[in-house]
DNA sequence: GTGGTCTAGACCACC
DNA sequence: GTGGTCTAGACCACG
């Protein structure tokens, strides 16, 4: 199964990072669903251009955080995720990036008006590529 | 003066960053206006529970960022910031923040309406803290 | 002859180490007589739900160890097991086990009673399902 | 500070398991008490004659666990570690660890008086290691 | 083939 | 000085 993700050594975000937040996203998200077989750490880094061992370190840390389950000499594959947990993520994730937002807002005197026309300008080609009706496979 | 920071050393983000930050805001808000004797790198250290090498990186980034001006022997002000950068930074700021929300909220099949929604949940409060008016005093 | 075996993929200790710990416990406390005759191969893994590559492996080491002896074309049989290795066996296993258990006790500081008080609420219903009398069968 | 812990290569249990096993036992038996800062990562993979990144490893899976607080460029302090955790840790170890034993026992036919034998042989020289008293400094 | 451990060493960020 | 990230590569264990 060939995954959807995307990293870039530039960003100050170590790539850990990066491929840490966009898996666990595609598994909450449903996107990839429970037992799925992923890439061995050798082919998923030839994929993404990087050392095995950091990929090595992303299944890791999503084995701890329950997300994946690794077997030694079998691979790989996404784990069962709780639908609550799928749920509170998908709000919390994207709730504390707007609180975020706003925090900035308040400090430097921005109006809600203001707020509010930005984030209709952000929305405005929202539909367009994937974020539209379901998706959510639950 | 007392500038009203917030920082802790717990938290992910190094406290120079955290530092920097608001000091920024604080600057290109208008709260601390041009000219502003700001405390000594040993006092501020103080009041923030941090390292003067802290704080002493802290002026320096700002000041070559242009926001501070350093004086031998009388210490550090804040500068002039033209109008326009104080534009430039109070759209950007907010849009970046937002932007970033909105990626996620894609990337977890997030409805444009739960986004608007969440938003409005957190602008309820908004404008009794602070936000109310027109922040720029330029 | 069914083998009353007990494992798990999900459990951390690798399939072939649970089967054959299993396995030799079965010998040595003569519960798996001499001669006996032993699942093929492909019979095996298949009640196991596990490669016939584990069971090979297995069947392997403990034949190494001299407690199975297979014949080609016939299968693989229970060996003879000398009493004084089935009486060391008996001690060993037990008391290797629980020095490790007083060693984990000694570290955080319990107390010898306590360790004892905790034996004894593991052995109260200890008789029921198979220590009650003698199993030096040999 | 001088950390009392024994590690082997030649074991089988991997190093950084060894040494996280008996750093969160100095932990939560309060020999390490809240706020000890511990040696530099270079500092102890000398003192074990292991790699820097076994260390890191180390006081990384320890930190997620919350027993450890890094900061960098300050180095790496023992976390709080609540009262109750460590109350349970104390006896989960120890009874599960014991409970190991008995189930070997049970499997190849001990008595129960054999091993209660067997464990106030282990527990003659208990004591005189450290064992004795309370050690749990809370 | 798979993942698991460990190595030596580089370079960066922080205090 | 501290920890944080990433590298390339070796060797072992497992199925």
């Amino acid at each position: 199964m060939k995954i959807p993700i995307d990293v870039s050594a530039d960003r100050a975000e170590p790539m850990y990072h990066q491929i840490e937040e966009q898996l666990r996203a595609l598994i909450l998200s449903g996107q990839l669903a429970e037992g799925v077989l992923l890439p061995s750490i050798r082919e998923f880094a030839a994929d993404l251009s990087c050392s095995v061992i950091t990929i090595r370190r992303v299944y890791q840390d999503l084995e701890q955080e329950g997300f994946l389950r690794t077997r030694q000499g079998m691979g790989t594959f996404v784990a069962k995720v709780a639908a609550s947990d799928r749920e509170r993520y998908r709000r919390d994730a994207v709730y504390y990036a707007l609180k975020a937002a706003v925090e900035v807002g308040r400090r430097i005197n921005c109006t809600a008006d203001e707020i509010r026309s930005m984030l209709e300008e952000l929305l405005t080609d929202y539909g367009e590529e994937g974020g539209s009706g379901n998706g959510n496979r639950d």
